[in-house]
DNA sequence: GTAAATGCAAAGCTTTTGCAGTGAG
DNA sequence: CTCACTGCAAAAGCTTTGCATTTAC
């Protein structure tokens, strides 16, 4: 097996689903697995212009989309108007802790998860998403800044 | 005591808060008790200018961050481009369970979240809110319809 | 060669804001 | 009487879409 970069690796799934690889898709992918956690559309397209001048942000969102169908990256809802994209991970799952006051996520092992989504598929016939899932809460320095208890 | 309707009981509610109260107010009051589970601004508004015309969506949406501000409805995120909004329940706390696939809200029992809270808390520092959560996932008419495991 | 993808510009949708006028307390 | 609130209209974000052109395969 040869060895392939980070990219290559991703452009090669890209082709499996049936999608074309183009230089713009290219350069996306390379800009999504260098930037490490949860980024918004707006990033991805910073970062991904700088390499290749001319990129216009509706590829982006066409290929973030195309991305997510063929299962290379995650997205989730965080609030109003923002969608964030992070890369899919199948050797570091993970969920999510949002702060509701400063934004900050944190990633949490989804294997505390586990317990609680058998009970809602046993309890409510629902499959928790647990791979990335999202609770929302207050984080420890905001908590003290807040003094909540 | 004298027996407040539920739109009069929020008004006191409101003006206890240090808010005024006005026709507009009462008319989304009414309306966001009489409307069950989780809309958006949108839909509070469509019902409330059938009781008020004139009424503007811009004082609807600064309605509802003062009935935040104020306690009375809780808001939760639901993917770009929406908020949903509910009236604060204390009798009936519940959390969601939101199908991606075809938006639907189960409400949850939030004892079911103590335990992960708990554990949250511990592990992370992190306070979950156990009232208001959301998690994602698939119901089981769609986990059918896709056959997903 | 052909279907898919891109750039561009325009539109869509939800939400926010500035400001002058109105009205609750 | 005063300050909070409203309507209006405009703008601000983020995201999507139509269409002519380009390009991966």
């Amino acid at each position: 097996v040869l060895q392939l970069s980070c990219g290559e690796r991703l452009e090669s799934e890209l082709r499996q689903a049936g999608f074309r690889v183009t230089p713009q898709r290219a350069v996306i992918l390379e800009s999504i697995s260098h930037l490490k956690g949860h980024r918004s559309a707006q990033e991805v397209f910073d970062s991904a212009v700088a390499r290749l001048p001319g990129l216009n942000i509706a590829t982006v969102y066409r290929t973030l989309d195309t991305l997510h169908q063929a299962g290379i990256i995650d997205l989730f809802p965080a609030g109003p108007n923002s969608i964030l994209f992070s890369l899919r991970d199948e050797a570091n799952k993970h969920g999510h802790l949002l702060c509701r006051n400063c934004a900050r996520v944190l990633k949490v092992d989804p294997a505390y998860f586990k317990a609680l989504a058998e009970t809602m598929r046993n309890t409510y016939a629902f499959k928790v998403d647990c791979e990335h899932l999202t609770l929302q809460g207050i984080c420890e320095a905001c908590r003290t800044e807040l003094s909540e208890d």
